[in-house]
DNA sequence: AGCACGCCGACT
DNA sequence: GTCGGCGTGCTC
């Protein structure tokens, strides 16, 4: 019987964003199923695309909209997969993305798949002599030539498509001792009697590379030929060494409040979500451990998400300390190869633990018992690019599929999160003491950069020069935190800390260099660049901000002696330079460690007795709701690096806003405090977790047209939407030139919308009708960034 | 996207 | 006359 497979094919796009039918051919019609990989040949040239298989139909019947001749469908080119790559499972959770994150099918799809295992196309073009020539291998000019050649009638092009799944092998020699035994060689062949000797000595299989150094390549042939060796080729996996060098360790055991919380988890039911509160150093990670050791034992399966990759590597260790060989890690560092391995080992179900970053939430892991969302509350669990997935979304939907115990873990949680725990909705489990009680919370000093300015530097206080000095002369390290997060992007008055804010938002104003103008990202209001300060008349207002090598470059001078080892984007881009950097500080072979955002999760030094944040308020004065949650989760987060063993820690953070509530209620390192006071300002304003977001952003090349077509998209959602409804916009964007492309962008807020979804759904469609072919159109539900 | 078809100008 | 420029529309 002629099967039919429903494939989505790799070219994403919106009109093809739905399954095309395809003839299933004879040879693997009992073969094929639901997530499995095929090429098909894909419009008029007939080219091979790479496609996913989503429905296995034994009729067109069958079909939900193709209603078409059986003599119309095409044939199925090759089927490349022997089972499913994608599961039951994840073909579900793509259907449930698809109408949440507004992104192609495909895209979703993709984003589950290691990227070996996306197929590369190609040509192959051959002439009329019979030769043929792959298309990639020509130039701009060749090629210019080859298609003039092809359309006058010479030659054919065929079309490729290859999977780059490569697994890496290494070759053995066998030996087959019966027939080496009875082997005699003549007595002149000395390399033979040799081979033979070494051979029939050893009792196991040696590496093929070894046995040509020994014998030669032609010797080694000539005993496979006669069947003296078998030459065996085994499968190695590219991740082994992660496991090489990292001593194993036992539960340690817990404090009463850490068994509390560890009781609590595993004595409730499956399918609860737990919001595990607990302040640095309180030894959640320990918890984790525990709770994942039970799962095991009952034969189930956990994933555990961490932010980033210098979280990754710490973190890491102690899961494969504790679990060894049975922990998988994905993260976003590896190797193509070494990616697709880790992943084959969770597929195989020889990993059961999968220890990873956002996209490991995807891991084909079958009877999940525990998922855990380590620092739940960091934005790089949100993707910023297609498909705009929030990973905690997928955590919560995976955790209710396997009815599988959910434990989201933060000091700071979102507020979101802590919202949700409020209403019940999550347990919350508080940690309020450090597991090691010898290990005090540091103390905290702030300092007020209005009064502090250090004639000799813009950027460090007195105060901080002198605890610096003080800590060298102890032989104590220092870790200083450059908060660079909009960087140089809003106006501050150097004299008083006062930094212009829109009078409708409360956010501050962006700068716009190209207007002149102070504009707001949210409601477009717009304001001149003042001259003097509106609060104290000073003329010292400007753009603030400083990079990390011009602070490294002033503490030269001012520390001349003094070891730093910087840590940026700029001296970690290389694959291995965080580790390394790390490494080197963890050792002693500096005396301070000067970095951004990235050196404040989770590092754990000793030695590390001052943490100095220099300027903590660009991140406050960010054009986004979330600033002051963003900076008191920083600020608690880096003051955490501070005395994490016996020695008294201290921090000073220097600000020119010391009064400023998130600034304030770090110094207390009081969570909870901070919580009451931003959600009073997010329902005063309207804000998430009391209203939702949807940022719209519409992009073209002419200005003209995007301001059009966004006030009609503007229009539209306005003639969809309830009047409670606030549609922000159309405003330009605050770059509002990127790609030879204007970009407007639209935010809705909303409480409760019904036709919503349906409605940007129908914009999705708008997008792609004739008169709107040049226009792009972004939907981000729930943006991390307005920026 | 990527490919073919189709309709107009400047070339041997 | 025709080659080849790009606009238009479709992909099971």
């Amino acid at each position: 019987m002629t099967r039919i497979a429903e494939v989505i094919v790799d070219v994403p796009l919106l009109q093809t964003d739905k399954p095309f039918s395809y003839l299933v051919p004879s040879e693997f019609s009992d073969m094929i199923s639901p997530g499995m990989r095929v090429h098909v040949p894909f419009g008029r040239g007939g080219r091979l695309v790479q496609g996913i298989v989503t429905r296995v139909i034994n009729s067109l019947a069958e079909a939900d909209d193709y209603s078409q001749n059986l003599n119309e469908l095409k044939e199925i080119s090759e089927l490349l997969d022997v089972e499913a790559v994608l599961s039951e499972e994840q073909l579900a959770l793509a259907d449930e993305m698809r109408h949440k994150v507004f992104s192609y099918k495909i895209s979703i799809f993709k984003a589950m798949l290691p990227n070996l295992l996306n197929s590369k196309y190609d040509k192959l073009l051959t002439k009329e002599n019979g030769e043929s020539i792959r298309w990639s291998t020509l130039n701009t000019k060749e090629q210019l030539i080859a298609m003039k050649d092809f359309h006058s009638g010479n030659g054919a092009i065929t079309y490729v498509a290859e999977s780059k799944e490569h697994r890496k092998t290494e070759k053995f020699v066998v030996p087959n001792w019966e027939a080496l035994e009875v082997y005699e060689p003549t007595k002149s062949s000395k390399k033979r009697i040799e081979f033979r000797k070494i051979l029939l000595e050893t009792d196991k299989k040696l590496p093929f590379a070894e046995a040509v150094a020994m014998a030669s390549r032609p010797i080694v042939n000539l005993f496979a030929e006669n069947g003296l060796i078998k030459i065996e080729e085994v499968e190695v996996s590219r991740t082994t060494n992660f496991f090489s060098d990292i001593s194993s360790d036992r539960a340690k055991s817990l404090n009463n409040e850490q068994q509390e919380a560890f009781n609590q988890i595993l004595r409730a039911d499956s399918e609860k979500t737990f919001l595990l509160e607990g302040v640095t150093g309180s030894g959640k990670t320990e918890i984790y451990l525990q709770i994942i050791a039970e799962a095991l034992k009952i034969g189930k399966t956990s994933i555990v998400l961490v932010p980033e990759i210098s979280l990754t590597s710490q973190i890491a260790k102690r899961f494969i300390a504790r679990f060894g060989e049975k922990v998988a890690l994905l993260h976003s560092r590896l190797s193509e190869g070494e990616r697709y391995d880790e992943w084959r080992r969770v597929k195989s179900g020889e990993a059961k633990i999968v220890v990873g970053t956002r996209s490991a939430i995807f891991a084909p892991l079958q009877n999940i018992g525990v998922i855990i969302m380590d620092e739940e509350h960091d934005g790089s669990y949100k993707q910023e690019s297609n498909p705009r997935y929030q990973a905690k979304d997928i955590v919560l939907w995976r955790g209710k599929f396997h009815h599988a115990k959910v434990i989201l873990g933060s000091a700071t949680p979102s507020l979101e999160s802590r919202a949700r725990a409020e209403r019940g909705i999550y347990q919350l489990l508080k940690l309020e003491h450090r597991a090691n009680p010898k290990a005090q919370l540091a103390e905290i000093k702030i300092i007020d950069m209005r009064q502090n300015l250090s004639d000799q530097s813009a950027n460090f206080s007195h105060a901080l020069l002198e605890k610096i000095s003080e800590k060298l002369i102890k032989h104590e390290q220092i870790v200083l935190l450059l908060n660079r997060r909009g960087y140089s992007s809003f106006v501050m008055c150097r004299d008083c800390g006062f930094v212009v804010k829109c009078p409708n938002c409360d956010v501050a104003l962006t700068l716009h260099m190209d207007t002149r103008t102070l504009n707001c990202h949210y409601c477009g209001h717009r304001e001149v660049i003042p001259q003097v300060c509106p609060n104290c008349q000073s003329r010292k207002i400007g753009y603030y901000g400083s990079g990390t090598q011009k602070i490294e470059e002033e503490l030269n001078n001012l520390l001349p002696d003094v070891k730093i080892l910087r840590m940026d984007v700029d001296t970690t881009s290389r694959k291995g330079a965080h580790e390394k950097i790390l490494k080197a500080f963890g050792n002693g072979k500096a005396d301070i460690l000067l970095g951004t955002q990235m050196i404040a999760k989770g590092l754990d030094f000793p030695n590390v007795t001052l943490v100095g944040v220099i300027n903590a308020d660009t991140s406050l004065n960010l054009p986004d709701f979330r600033s002051s949650e963003r900076t008191f989760q920083l600020l608690t987060q880096v003051a955490g690096r501070s005395g994490r063993a016996e020695k008294h820690g201290e921090v000073l953070i220097q600000t020119f806003n010391p009064e400023h509530y998130a600034i304030q209620l770090s110094q207390r390192q009081d969570y909870e405090a901070f919580y009451a006071t931003e959600m009073n300002f997010r329902r005063a304003l309207a804000y998430p977790p009391y209203w939702y977001t949807v940022l719209i952003v519409v992009s073209h090349k002419e200005e003209e047209e995007v301001v059009k077509r966004s006030y009609e998209i503007a229009t539209m959602l306005q003639r969809n939407l309830t009047e409670k409804a606030k549609i922000l916009g159309p405003l330009a964007q605050p770059v509002a030139r990127t790609h030879q492309l204007y970009h407007y962008q639209i935010i809705v807020r909303f409480r409760f919308e019904e036709r919503l979804e349906d409605t940007l759904n129908q914009l999705l469609d708008w997008t792609q009708l004739v008169e709107n072919r040049d226009l792009r159109v972004i939907i981000d539900f729930d943006p991390m960034n307005f920026v």
